[in-house]
DNA sequence: AACAACAATGTAAGCGGTTTCAATAAACCT
DNA sequence: AGGTTTATTGAAACCGCTTACATTGTTGTT
C-alpha cells in the first residue's frame, strides 16, 4: 500500500470531492452506483485504509471496546477474554485489553486510561472489580457515566451498568447438596475469594449445609489466601486443617486450581478419592479434564455468558433498552472425583 | 467530569492560550513555572482529559501496540500476553489484543486491522505467525513497511521485523540427551505443529537421537493432529502407536499438554512413571506443576522473553538501533515424570 | 540607555476525516 | 417545453489537538 493516502488523494484520483469519497466509504445511500464503483475501484487499487484517528475525530467513536481483567493468564478469565474478543471482532468492533491485577488503584487507573481512549464500552471480566465497601466503587459509577459497563460474573446495580452472571449460589448449593446426598457430612468449602460471586459461592454452600443440620461451626469453611497457582501451598493449607483435628471427608472447592491442592493434599496424605475424600471444583476449566483424578467441576457455561453479555452490549451501543442483570445457570460436571 | 472539555475550554478559564496549554500538557520546557501551574490548577479542577482522537491525529500515534495471537485460552499464550501486556503498560503504552485463530486469512485481516487503527508496533505472540511458504509470510513483510513488527518465539528475517526466540532446538537437544543418558534408547518424540518453533524442536531430538546412534525409522516422531486440549485424543493416539508395534519408554512431547496426554496414557495402559515410561514435556506451564506425577518439563524463561521482546520494542519506537535477534536459552526443570 | 539574545506566549495552519447545507443535475409532471 | 421535485454532488465548517512561526517580554551586555 501506498503510505499515507489520505481521502483527498482518493478523490482527486476518482475525480470526485472528498465529501462523495466519504460517503462511500460510509456506505451512504446518496451516491449514484456509477459513482461509488468508480471510487471503490480506486480505493481498492491503492488499498486505501482511512485514518482512525481523524475518523474518530470525526465521528467520536473508534468502535473499540475497553477490556479489564485481574490477570490475564487466570485460565478462566483467559477463555473469557477469548470468547469475548472472539465475538466483539464479530460485530466489528476492537477490544483494548487491560489487565489490571488486584489492586484498586491499579483498576481505578485503568479503567480511566481506556475512558480517555475513548472505548465506546467497557467489560469487566472476573468478579474481583467490585468491592465490599460501596465506595470502592465508585469509580466503576464514574465509568459507567460515560459509556455502558458490562460485568461478567460480578453484579452492581447502579446507571448504566450491567450484569451477566452465573447462578453461583445455586451452583454451590446443588454440588453441596450432591455431596451430602452421596452420604459425606463433613464437608469443608475451601475458598480464596470474597468477591461478589465467590460471597454467592459460599451462601449457596452454607445454605446447603444448614438445610442438612451439618453446619456446627465455621472450622469447616476454609480462606486459602496464597498464590492462585501456588497448588503446593493449597495442599500444606489443608494439611494444618488436617493437624488442628478438623475432620473432612468432602471438599468443595471455589475455584478448580482450589481443587487440585485437594487433590494434591489427598495424594500426599494418601487419602483414596474418592472414596476417601471427594472433591468438586468450579468452572469446569482445561484442569479439570487434566488431573488425576478427573475432577468433578461446576460448569458456568462461560461461552454462553459471554455471548450473551456481547448481545446485551451491541444492543445498548444501537441505543436499545436492555436487561440489567441477566443470570445463567450452572451445570455439575461429574467425574472422578465424586462417588456417583 | 464535567464530560466534553476541550482544551479551549481550559485555555480559556486559565487565560492562556491553547498552545500554552498543549505545552503543559505535553510536558514542553517553554512555559514558565508560574503558568504551568496556573494551568494545571484548572486542568486537575475540571478532571479534563485530553480527546485523544485529536491527539492522535496530530502526533500520529496512540501509544498503543497490537497485540496478536493465535488463541488466548492457551495456557503459554495466556501467560505471554499477562506479561507484554503489564510491561507495555509500565511504558506508557496500551495494548490492542487480536485472537487470531489459526488460519492465515484471519491473521492477515488482523494485521490490517491493526495498522489500520494506527497502533505504533505489532507483536505476533507464538510461532503461528510465519509459514512454511515465502509467500504465506507476505502479510508480516507488508506490516513491517509500516511499523516494527515484533515476534515472540518465532524467527523471521525480513526489514523492520524482529525475533525474541527460546533456544528450542538447544531445549530439546538437551532434554533428549538426558533421557538417553538416564538408560532409555526408545525415546517418542510427540508433537502437534511444524511451525518455526515446532520445527526447530523437532531438529534438537533428531540431532540427540542421531548422535546416539538411535534414529532408525520416523515412527519414533509422532505427529498429533487433534485438540490441543484433548488429552483423551492424545492418550488414545500414542495407544494406536503402541498398538503398531512400536515401542517407547520415553516420551518427549513438543508442549505440556502433549505432556498430559503421555501421561494420560500410561495411566490407562497400566505404565508406572517414570519407571516404565518417562516424560518431558516443554512450556513448564502451571499444568506441569498440577499433574500426577508432576511433569518434568522445559522452562524458557518466558517472562524474560517478554521482558527483552518490550525493551527491544521501546528502543525501536525510541529511534535506536535494537537487534534483529535475541536467544536466550531454556532449562530442563526436573520433577516426577523422569529417572533422576 | 540601546540593542542583542533568549525565554515565554500567542496565532494560525495543519492532521484526515464527517456532515450540513447549498448547488447542480436528473427525472417527473402537465 | 417549462416548472417542480428529487437524487447527486461539492464547498466549507468542524472535530480537538500539535506545532512552526511570529510576536512580545525579559534579561544581559557594553
Amino acid at each position: 500500500m501506498t503510505p499515507n493516502m489520505t481521502i483527498y488523494d482518493i478523490s482527486e484520483k476518482a475525480g470526485v470531492s472528498i465529501a462523495t469519497v466519504s460517503r462511500v466509504l460510509n456506505g451512504s445511500s446518496n451516491v449514484s452506483d456509477k459513482t461509488k464503483k468508480k471510487v471503490l475501484d480506486v480505493i481498492n487499487q491503492y488499498e486505501y485504509t482511512p485514518n482512525a484517528f481523524a475518523r474518530g475525530l470525526g465521528l467520536n467513536t473508534m468502535k473499540t471496546i475497553g477490556v479489564m481483567c485481574a490477570d490475564s493468564s487466570d485460565l478462566y478469565l483467559a477463555k473469557a477474554i477469548y470468547f469475548i474478543e472472539q465475538k466483539l471482532r464479530a460485530n466489528g468492533y476492537d477490544s483494548i485489553l487491560c489487565c489490571t491485577g488486584y489492586e484498586l488503584e491499579t483498576k481505578e487507573k485503568s479503567l480511566n486510561l481506556l475512558i480517555s481512549k475513548k472505548v465506546d464500552g467497557i467489560i469487566l471480566v472476573g468478579s474481583h472489580f467490585i468491592h465490599e465497601s460501596e465506595n470502592d466503587n465508585r469509580y466503576i459509577m464514574d465509568a459507567a457515566l460515560q459509556v455502558p459497563v458490562m460485568l461478567l460474573n460480578a453484579s452492581f446495580d447502579a446507571p448504566n451498568v450491567y450484569s451477566i452472571v452465573s447462578d453461583d449460589y445455586n451452583s454451590m448449593y446443588e454440588a453441596t447438596k450432591l455431596m451430602i446426598a452421596s452420604g459425606i457430612r463433613d464437608v469443608l468449602y475451601f475458598y480464596n475469594s470474597t468477591s461478589y460471586s465467590g460471597k454467592r459461592k459460599l451462601a449457596g454452600y452454607r445454605a446447603a449445609m444448614e438445610e442438612a443440620g451439618l453446619l456446627r461451626s465455621g472450622n469447616l469453611m476454609q480462606l486459602y489466601t496464597g498464590s492462585h497457582e501456588d497448588i503446593q501451598a493449597m495442599s500444606e493449607h489443608l494439611m494444618k486443617v488436617q493437624s488442628k483435628g478438623i475432620l473432612f471427608r468432602g471438599v468443595i472447592a471455589s475455584d478448580d486450581n482450589l481443587a487440585l491442592g485437594a487433590i494434591k493434599y489427598a495424594r500426599t496424605t494418601g487419602l483414596r478419592i474418592p472414596e476417601e475424600l471427594s472433591i468438586i471444583g468450579y468452572n469446569n476449566s482445561l484442569l479439570a479434564a487434566c488431573c488425576n483424578p478427573e475432577l468433578t467441576s461446576i460448569d458456568n457455561k462461560l461461552e454462553t455468558l459471554c455471548q450473551h453479555l456481547i448481545t446485551t452490549l451491541m444492543g445498548l451501543l444501537n441505543g436499545c433498552e436492555m436487561p440489567k442483570k441477566t443470570v445463567f445457570s450452572g451445570e455439575v460436571i461429574h467425574r472422578g472425583t465424586t462417588l456417583s
